[in-house]
DNA sequence: CCGATATTTAATCGGTCGTATAATTAATTA
DNA sequence: TAATTAATTATACGACCGATTAAATATCGG
C-alpha cells in the first residue's frame, strides 16, 4: 500500500451534526462514549415517521440523519417495517406502565369515592406529562401515535396491541363511578375521549390558527384540566341519557 | 404498413375492471358514455390516498386503477400534489355548503331558544349523513380528512383553508347558547369535539375490537346522538367550570 | 372538409427506493 | 495470543418513482 490517506477516525455519532468531511473506514469502530447507534436510529426514525408518515420516510434518510449507512438499519432492524414497530414499542411500554400505576394508585386512594374526573385525570396525566416535559422524543412519539390512530389501514391493529389493556382498565374503574351504565355507552364515550386526546397529541397548529392565538396547541397546562372536565361531563351525560331512555321505555 | 394487427377499440373506462387484453392505440378515443377520465382518476386517487396516505400512493398506481396512463395524470393535474388538492377540494365545497345551510336553518328556526345540542347536531348531521349514506367515495374522502387532520406536517394548513369558516359559524351560534363564556373555552371545547369527530370519520375498527363487537365504527345511527350529547355536555361543563372559577376568584 | 384543439399512448429521463452481501476492522472470549 | 463475534463501510441489484415529451388520433368550430 503506497500510503494511507489522512482518515477521520470519526464514525457514527462522532460525526452526528457535522459535515462528514472524511468517511470512516469499514469495520467495527473503536469504542467511544457515543450514544449507541441503535438508539440514534430509533430517535431519528421516530422523528421522521412522526413528521412525514411511514411511507414518507426512506430508510436511507433515516440512516443519513443518524450518521449511519442503510446497511446498519438492515443490521439492527432487518426491515423498514420492523424499524417502525421498534419505534412504536419502545415508549409504549414506558407510558403504559406509568398509566397502569396511576390508575392503580387512584383506585386505591379513592376507596369507595371513585369519580369519573379522578379516573380520567389519572389516565391522562402520564401521557400529557410526557407531552409537556418529556422532550422532543416523546413529542415525536405521541404525534406518531395520533397519526397512526387515525389511519384507516393498519391503524386499528397497531393501536389495539399497544393500548387495549390500559383502556380496559380505565373503563373498569369508570364503571364503578357510573354503575348501571351499559358497556356500549362507556365504549362510545371512550371513543370520543380518545379522539380528543389524539388530536391533542398531534399538536398540529390548527387550534392556534382557528382561535387566532387565544389557544396554543402546546399549552398542556391549559388543555389538561379542560379535557378532563369535558370528557367527564360527556361520560356522565351518556349515563344520564341512557337512564332517561330506559325510564321512557319502562313507562311509555 | 404490412398489416394492422387486431386492435381493441377499448380505451380508458371501457377497460375498467377488465383485463386489458389489448392496449388502445394512441390518440383521442372515440366518444362514448364513460364517466370522464378526470373523475375516474379523482375517485381512484381519493380511495388510495385514504387507504395508504399521500406518500404511500404512486401516481402510477392511481393511473393503473383508473385504467389510464401516468401521462394522463400529468395532463389533467400536472403534479401529484395538485391531484391531492383536487381530491380534497372536490367534496369539501359540497359538504361545506350543506353545513352552512344547516346552521343557517337551525339558527333561523330556533329563534331565541338556541341550544348547544341543536347547534352541534346541525353542524354534524351533513357530515355524518354523507358518511352513512354517501357511498364509498364519501367514506374515502372523510377518512382522508381524518387522516390529514392529525398529520403533524401540512395537516394544519389544509384543514384550516377548508373548514375554518364553517367552524367559526358554529362557534358564533354556540356563543349565543352559552353567553358569558370566554372564547378560549369555546375553542378548546371545539378542539375536543373535532378530535372525536375525526376519529369517527376515520372508521378504523378500533372501537369494534375494544368493545368486542358491542360497538361498530360504521354504526352512524348509534354514534350521532351520542356524539351530540357527549360534546354538548362538554361545552356546557366548560362554561360552568369557568363560572365557578370566576366566582372563586371574586370571593376567595 | 379543414384547421385548431382535446385527449390519449408510448417511451423515456434521472433519481430514489428497500434490501442484501462481501469485505473490513475492533472487541471479546478461550 | 488465537479464534470468534460484533459492528461498520462499500457496493450493488432490481424495482419503482414523479415528471415530461413526441406522436397519434378524435372532436369540434369554421
Amino acid at each position: 500500500m503506497p500510503h494511507s490517506p489522512a482518515r477521520s477516525t470519526a464514525s457514527g455519532a462522532r460525526r452526528a451534526g457535522m459535515r462528514p468531511l472524511q468517511r470512516a473506514r469499514p469495520g467495527r469502530p473503536p469504542k467511544n462514549g457515543d450514544v449507541a447507534l441503535r438508539e440514534r436510529i430509533l430517535d431519528v426514525a421516530e422523528e421522521q415517521f412522526a413528521k412525514r408518515g411511514y411511507e414518507g420516510v426512506s430508510t436511507r434518510a433515516v440512516a443519513r440523519d443518524a450518521a449511519a449507512t442503510p446497511a446498519m438499519i438492515h443490521y439492527y432492524f432487518n426491515s423498514k417495517r420492523k424499524l417502525f414497530d421498534a419505534v412504536f414499542a419502545r415508549r409504549a411500554d414506558v407510558v403504559n406502565k406509568e398509566r397502569m400505576a396511576a390508575l392503580d394508585a387512584y383506585e386505591a386512594s379513592a376507596g369507595n369515592n371513585i369519580t369519573v374526573e379522578g379516573a380520567i385525570a389519572a389516565f391522562l396525566r402520564p401521557v400529557l406529562n410526557k407531552l409537556d416535559t418529556g422532550g422532543a422524543g416523546w413529542r415525536n412519539y405521541l404525534a406518531l401515535v395520533a397519526q397512526v390512530g387515525n389511519l384507516h389501514e393498519w391503524g386499528g391493529a397497531v393501536m389495539t396491541q399497544s393500548f387495549d389493556p390500559i383502556i380496559q382498565r380505565l373503563i373498569s374503574i369508570i364503571r364503578k363511578a357510573l354503575p348501571d351504565t351499559q358497556d356500549e355507552e362507556l365504549y362510545w364515550a371512550y371513543h370520543f375521549l380518545s379522539g380528543a386526546l389524539m388530536l391533542t397529541l398531534a399538536e398540529t397548529d390548527r387550534i392556534d390558527r382557528l382561535s387566532k392565538g387565544k389557544c396554543r396547541s402546546t399549552d398542556i397546562a391549559a388543555i389538561e384540566p379542560r379535557l378532563v372536565q369535558f370528557a367527564s361531563a360527556g361520560f356522565r351525560q351518556m349515563c344520564n341519557q341512557q337512564k332517561g331512555t330506559q325510564a321512557k321505555k319502562r313507562k311509555p
